[in-house]
DNA sequence: GCACCTACCTAACGTTTGTTAGGTTTGCGA
DNA sequence: TCGCAAACCTAACAAACGTTAGGTAGGTGC
């Protein structure tokens, strides 16, 4: 029942989004889903919930899995490719916070913001770590370049064609520290 | 009419902005709008399509006034520059492609899209000249790369902030082209 | 002064929405 | 087998939506 409210937010938006349709996709009526929540906005709050909750938890492997031993571009191709794969490999609860945030009521945005305040945070860290010449004053704004980058794939990116999330992983992180002109010298990326 | 309906359609998308809310926006009663529009779609089919012209226009712009004589890289900053002034000094009917060209119904997208089609186009064409020795299939990952720095500022950027639109689209444009390590040599922006 | 057009209002229509109260089914534990 | 609680349904509610038909005020041209 998540799982069809969270992918009928990404096709249609908050508001366009119908508790008679989500409970048609799972085979009940509308007046049952108020037997497992007490509104749609607390329904959807939990969705948008799960969604920070799949972001965290690959961003947190990732940062046990490798602890100190790789290099620092690795590290950071590798949360890269966890926050694609958030999007992009465990249902519509993140690509939801991409398509579908800012067109829920501002009540229901203002109980997640903090949630999404904790990943952001996560990310400042992580950049500071990786690039520690930069500027700290810049470094917000190289993240949230970073994340046009990452987040604007779901408009475009498709996951059975000839790139692979690893190789889109690989192409946005030297991009994103080298430039454009590096794209050219990346290893061919499947 | 079309500057309210603009304003409301960022603010919160196609179907939760009622033809009653623009009315009163203007001053008038949400019946009095089908003297001027035939119905909500074909309202909001001009305010999209007001959008693509406002960018198409200061795309043009620039291309007559630096017409081969500067560098290119200068060239990109310029078009940078006229597509951030497009998001943030034209009022809202761009900003709205970005926030809520997903919220509105296809059928209204899908007559909108041949417009959008030949935005990309020029910018396809601009980034092959800028970029003559990138791998051609490259390109359009390229420029959403590019898109997608462009257009998530208008979720955190702010016109009376310290950095200025100018010092933005330096920022946006040596970060594309050289990575992120190049941000802490640029000219002081303001 | 008459006709006419543009811009707006009033008042309602049918539909859809989130939500609720009360009743029915299902399955498990004792 | 009985009881009970969780899961679901039915049927309706008030409110809000896009939309429409018919009427009114103000200005313009003849």
């Amino acid at each position: 029942m998540l799982d069809a409210a969270a992918e009928r937010l990404v096709a249609q938006g908050y508001t366009a989004t119908t508790l008679r349709e989500i409970a048609a996709d799972i085979g009940i009526k509308a007046g049952s889903i108020y037997h497992h929540f007490e509104s749609k906005e607390v329904l959807f709050i939990e969705v948008f919930s799960r969604g920070i909750e799949v972001m965290v938890d690959a961003f947190v492997d990732v940062d046990t899995a490798m602890n100190g031993c790789d290099g620092e571009s690795d590290r950071l191709e590798a949360h890269v490719r966890a926050h694609l794969g958030a999007l992009f490999e465990h249902g519509s609860f993140t690509a939801a916070h991409v398509t579908a945030f800012f067109t829920a009521p501002e009540e229901l945005r203002s109980a997640i913001v903090p949630l999404r305040d904790d990943y952001e945070h996560r990310w400042n860290a992580l950049l500071a770590d990786v690039l520690p010449e930069l500027d700290s004053a810049r470094l917000p704004i190289a993240r949230l370049f970073l994340f046009g980058a990452m987040n604007t794939t779901i408009e475009w990116f498709d996951l059975s064609g000839d790139l692979s999330l690893d190789g889109l992983a690989n192409l946005i992180t030297v991009q994103f520290l080298e430039g454009v002109d590096a794209l050219n010298l990346q290893r061919s990326t499947r």
